[in-house]
RNA sequence: GGGCGAUUAGCUCAGUUGGUUCAGAGCACCUCGUUUACACCGAGGGGGUCGGGAGUUCGAAUCUCUCAUCGCCCA
């Protein structure tokens, strides 16, 4: 068979991918084998693959196909999320585009369109995760915006509601101006930015006096309610009770004392406007100080403000800071670095606002969340983010979950009246309808009189159930599959979604599984790029992964994206990663080229070298796989790759092919070639998970098989590490080395064959054919005295003689010899130096003094025989 | 401001309770090479005072303190 010297990726992967999904090899069911599950991260129906989702689904798709092979049960869940914020934004866009305005529009038209959208990109990221290779269960996509998972986020909600762990509230929230919504705490990203601090004089009332207040955000002051000082400063003792102006607008407002006030900032004078900031608004409580909202909901000023109404914040700034200074109120302006909250999703700028929303409390929930992290029934990696967790969960605050938004799960919420208290949670309007009348003692109800209430819920409201309501585990708390997928084995996501996603989960599984939701959580590093920026769209630092799997193959691709990623590294992407990786597809390639080239023969005798090559070989990676094994269960990622890598192409290519490899034109031991076979199909399992593409067009290469015979179903090897051999071949590796070393100096060309001869207690070298073969002797002779105007080399007690057929340069190899003695020389001062140390012969353990002792024996040794050999020359 | 972590070869990183010749790997680099799988290759080679300083110890990349620089999380 004519095999292609080069390996084409673009000819194996649909195939491969199309044949596996043919015999149905993803879908998993329940049966008597262990399980191992795995839920996706749902990435966003808004979005395209990017290379987080690279690197997450490679290590996901690593994980989940070595389990397979260990013959486990193993189920890849995958699916998507509705993004409530991030979609409703696209779909809003669009509408634009096309001149709707979703004010325009009812609910349910505006959900048609987001519908219609979700329908059109929302599989995206999905399709594309099948070029990489992922070998997800299809059949068990999900969306949490689908029936099922929306029944289960509205159950919880009443469920949570009626356990007293969600309620209603006036609170100060994170007000998004862009998307005109409320967000969490997590959805805020605080960055720093370069501002100003305005000095504004605020006159006394009643008297010519005035003092000045120090603010980034000088349009607030149309907001202001009161002034505040610290009781201790001196400077201020005198307002006590005063009342101060409010500049542009000469409200009276009064000058209040708190602890609260920082002595050292600015003046230590604090404007208090209570509804546009948090602190201020603890304040105002505090002092009973009336709260003046002078903002819309899209960041303009309105009525309340008196001034520049209808017009931006920002643009509200720069009008006021010309008009304090016209007036002379603005007494100075200085730089200044401070952290601005922005929106996650919308970059706007947040607003502190006070407003009424719905949230989940979290310390009962938390506590056993917290308790089973640090316990390690889930374990972390790496081990370090426990601490962040800790940190977060121990400081944690309650969730706000309602968004002012259209796309999501509305809050299952009636009113019936107009007062704080007048709404029923009901999971139908017939049941809210029963319930309201029962609140309300009113019999005349009906359902029109009923108003739902309008916002959604946040989307991690619904992701937090995720590993639950994939298996149906809420409506169906005791069906098969979430009996026997759940707890899930590992978790792959990014450390930034630790709280909005990791922590969660685990809360939502100790409160409705009494478990945790996954054994394990791997937290991937972010994708840079070589300068260390983060990959993204706006930067266009980002590579399209659909282009590199077409240029490097999706293997190749999966290889570099694993080469430099070690458990929470960022990783600094570079395009010769993926490189190296199809270079490394090219290598196994030609192995099998090679094998495949052969030709097999029944009457050939099985050559000495070949054995011991495969005996060696198989000492060799059962030692590597042991290994690999430890990695794999320490989640050493690219550790493990590294392993694979170097068992593949210095292993089994550099050191065993070569060992076995018939000469040139001559055919091949049937045995021998079983041989290789079989061992290179252990290392085709082996390299399957990183490269799956190219592994299973191999293993059909290697023979005509069933369609149920593939790689992918096949059995991960089993390590036998009785035999030794690995360790006793590295010696002759180090002769090997030097032969050719020698070889190189002298330039001697490798088809010319050279002598070798021994100087050795032994006879002979268990692997003296493999010596003769790789090096290219003609004979290797044991002899008792030294060889004369011969290149020599020492290793272990063994001394080395190559003739090279003309007179040796005896100065060269003197100075080589001189060389080599004065190193060990030094090293055997410093192992004497430790050895004459009776602090070090007392107080160092047995087994390292007996250590130095051997070594100081050694070099002794080393150090006789090439004086000895100087003394030759 | 509070917390966590990092700094080892040109680059990206290993280095498991301090102790084998422990200073390592991959890539990059240099030299040589049409040896009959692969130049997407082979053989060989150079390269680091382990961020600076101090300390503990018989012994420190590893433990302690300190300084510097950089990251991340939280407020």
């Amino acid at each position: 068979m004519e095999i292609a010297k080069n390996y084409d990726s673009s000819k194996t992967e649909e195939k491969w991918y199309a044949h596996w999904q043919a015999q149905n090899f993803f879908h998993s069911e329940p049966d008597e084998r262990e399980a191992y599950t795995i839920v996706i991260p749902p990435p966003n129906v808004t979005g395209v693959l990017h290379m987080g989702h690279m690197l997450n689904n490679t290590i996901q798709d690593l994980l989940v196909r070595r389990a397979r092979l260990l013959g486990k049960n193993a189920c890849w869940v995958p699916g998507t999320d509705h993004a409530s914020i991030a979609t409703e934004a696209k779909v809003v866009q669009r509408l634009a585009k096309q001149g709707i305005n979703k004010s325009d529009l009812t609910r349910e038209e505006f959900m048609k369109h987001a519908w219609e959208w979700t329908d059109e990109y929302g599989g995206t990221i999905l399709k594309q995760l099948k070029r990489l290779g992922a070998s997800c269960d299809w059949e068990r996509t999900r969306f949490t915006l689908e029936e099922d998972l929306s029944e289960a986020v509205i159950d919880v909600f009443i469920d949570l509601h009626e356990k007293g762990l969600i309620y209603r509230g006036a609170r100060m929230v994170n007000w998004d101006p862009a998307a005109q919504t409320a967000l969490s705490d997590e959805e805020v990203v605080h960055k720093e930015v370069n501002s100003k601090l305005y000095y504004l004089n605020y006159q006394i009332e009643g008297s010519e006096e005035s003092l000045t207040i120090a603010t980034t955000r000088p349009e607030t002051i149309l907001g202001d309610t009161a002034i505040c000082v610290n009781p201790t400063d001196e400077r201020y003792a005198h307002l006590k009770g005063k009342r101060a102006i409010v500049p542009l607008i000469n409200r009276s407002i009064p000058i209040i004392q708190d602890e609260y006030v920082d002595v050292e900032f600015g003046t230590g004078c604090l404007k208090v406007t209570p509804a546009h900031d948090l602190n201020d608004y603890n304040l105002g409580i505090k002092h009973n100080l009336e709260s003046i909202d002078i903002l819309n909901d899209d960041g303009t000023l309105n009525e309340n403000a008196q001034l520049y109404v209808g017009q931006d914040r920002f643009e509200v700034r720069k009008h006021i800071v010309k008009d304090l200074k016209a007036k002379g109120i603005l007494a100075k302006e200085e730089d200044l670095q401070n952290k601005v909250g922005f929106s996650e999703r919308t970059d706007a700028v947040i607003e502190p606002k006070l407003s009424i929303q719905w949230f989940c409390d979290m310390q009962k929930l938390a506590k056993p969340a917290l308790d089973h992290v640090m316990d390690d029934t889930i374990q972390f990696y790496p081990k370090n983010t426990k601490n962040t967790y800790k940190h977060w969960m121990s400081n944690i605050k309650d969730w706000c979950i309602s968004r002012q938004l259209w796309w999501g799960h509305r809050i299952p919420a009636f009113y019936f009246g107009q007062g704080p208290k007048d709404f029923v949670i009901a999971k139908t309007q017939e049941e809210a309808l029963q319930k309201a009348k029962q609140a309300s003692g009113n019999e005349q109800l009906t359902i029109s009189d009923l108003r739902q209430d309008e916002d959604v819920l946040d989307t991690w409201f619904s992701s937090w159930l995720w590993p639950i309501s994939v298996f149906d585990g809420f409506k169906n708390p005791d069906n098969p599959d979430i009996n026997y997928y759940y707890p899930t084995n590992d978790l792959v996501t990014a450390p930034e979604i630790m709280f909005f996603w990791v922590a969660r989960m685990v809360m939502a599984g100790y409160e409705y599984k009494g478990l945790p939701p996954f054994k394990n959580v791997y937290y991937t590093g972010i994708v840079r790029d070589k300068q260390r920026r983060k990959m993204s769209k706006s930067l266009g630092n980002s590579p399209d992964p659909i282009e590199l799997i077409e240029k490097y193959g999706a293997d190749g691709v999966r290889v570099g994206m694993l080469l430099s990623s070690p458990a929470g590294n960022d990783l600094m992407f570079d395009e010769g990663l993926c490189e190296q990786g199809r270079n490394f597809s090219n290598k196994i390639w030609n192995a099998i080229r090679l094998v495949k080239s052969w030709e097999i023969s029944d009457e050939v005798e099985l050559s000495e070298a070949a054995e011991l090559g495969d005996a060696w070989f198989q000492s060799k990676f059962d030692a590597v796989l042991v290994e690999i094994n430890d990695a794999y269960d320490k989640f050493r990622v690219s550790d493990v790759l590294m392993m694979t890598y170097k068992l593949v192409w210095d292993e089994f290519c550099s050191w065993y092919l070569e060992m076995v490899k018939p000469e040139y034109q001559q055919p091949i031991a049937r045995k021998t070639y079983d041989q290789v076979i079989a061992n290179f199909e252990k290392v085709l399992a082996v390299l399957h998970p990183f490269m799956p593409f190219i592994t299973e067009e191999i293993y059909h290469l290697i023979e005509t098989r069933n369609d149920e015979d593939c790689l992918m179903v096949g059995k991960w090897p089993v390590a036998n590490t009785s035999n030794k051999m690995a360790d006793e071949f590295e010696q002759t590796k180090e002769i090997i080395t030097q032969i050719r070393n020698i070889r190189k100096s002298k330039n001697i060309a490798f088809k010319d064959a050279i002598e070798l001869k021994v100087k050795s207690e032994a006879t002979a070298n268990q692997f003296d054919v493999i010596i003769q073969k790789l090096t290219n002797l003609s004979s290797i002779e044991y002899v008792n005295e030294q060889v004369e105007n011969c290149i020599s080399f020492v290793i272990g007690a063994n001394e080395f003689y190559i003739p090279i057929g003309e007179q040796i340069d005896v100065e060269a190899e003197k100075i080589k010899i001189q060389t080599e003695i004065k190193y060990l020389e030094g090293f055997l001062k410093a192992v004497k130096g430790k050895l004459s140390n009776e602090k070090f012969v007392k107080g160092a353990p047995e087994q390292v003094v007996a250590n130095e002792q051997k070594k100081l024996a050694d070099a002794e040794t080393k150090i006789e025989l090439l004086n000895k050999q100087l003394a030759a020359l």
